[in-house]
DNA sequence: CAGCATCCTCTACGATACTG
DNA sequence: CAGTATCGTAGAGGATGCTG
């Protein structure tokens, strides 16, 4: 079976997806390390609000990445465990990650000077406009 | 310098953002094989609209990614290509996009399993309203 | 050819308050 | 403790049409 990134119809879109979203990759790097409970992870995950954090784990549970452990106790105590296929996800997310340590700085500089650049060109276009 | 993806002031956060464009990985890696031009990727990169393609190659762009060059023609020509930081960026997310091949029938299959249990349980709940 | 302008929708994300 | 409910916003993404 030909998977193809580039076709709009291949699932595989549905990783990048789920790795776009802005706090699905945070929360599986803090699971890392064994199941959390959801206020542990509200707190190592700043700043994300409950609703939020709620969202994120059901997308994350449904694709079956983690697992949700309801304790019948009071109070009551939730756990989050990465599945098997969810821990797989580590190694590549690691990756990035460390790209990310290494060269954020020079995606930054690259990024100041294009704003620079742009505000230049933008004020040399409009050069007597005030008077 | 520490460097802690969970930190909101973490610049890390950015590299996620950027990769967590829907368009953004899958124009880096049409530009693995070498420049293109603005319609080649448009064809290639199925189906983007010319706004959307435009906006992410500035982004690309503004984070030094790629390149832009516009060649002085009739009609006009301009090329895209990967900057050497651009390729350093093409191992990780080849990485990701093979667990994304790898592993997505998986992943499709526990968000259907999912989807099912949770279509049961509100039935379930919700059994005799009808009548 | 390589885009820009305009209008529109949808949802991710956030702030705040409340509950079993 | 582990959420849910409600309201609100910004921006991503799309559809369509026009231009140097």
């Amino acid at each position: 079976m030909e998977t193809n990134i580039l076709d709009p119809n291949c699932p595989s879109r549905l990783v990048f997806q789920r790795i776009g979203d802005k706090w699905a990759t945070l929360v599986i790097q803090v699971l890392e390390d064994g199941p959390q409970r959801f206020s542990d992870l509200r707190g190592k995950v700043a700043v994300i609000t409950p609703k939020v954090l709620t969202h994120t784990l059901r997308s994350l549970e449904r694709d079956g990445l983690l697992t949700r452990t309801v304790f019948a106790q009071v109070p009551p105590r939730v756990d989050y465990e990465l599945t098997p296929l969810g821990r797989t996800l580590l190694e590549p997310l690691k990756a990035l990650r460390h790209w990310a340590e290494a060269n954020v700085s020079e995606m930054v500089l690259a990024r100041d000077a294009f704003d620079e650049a742009q505000d230049a060109a933008l004020l040399a276009s409009s050069k007597g406009s005030f008077e």
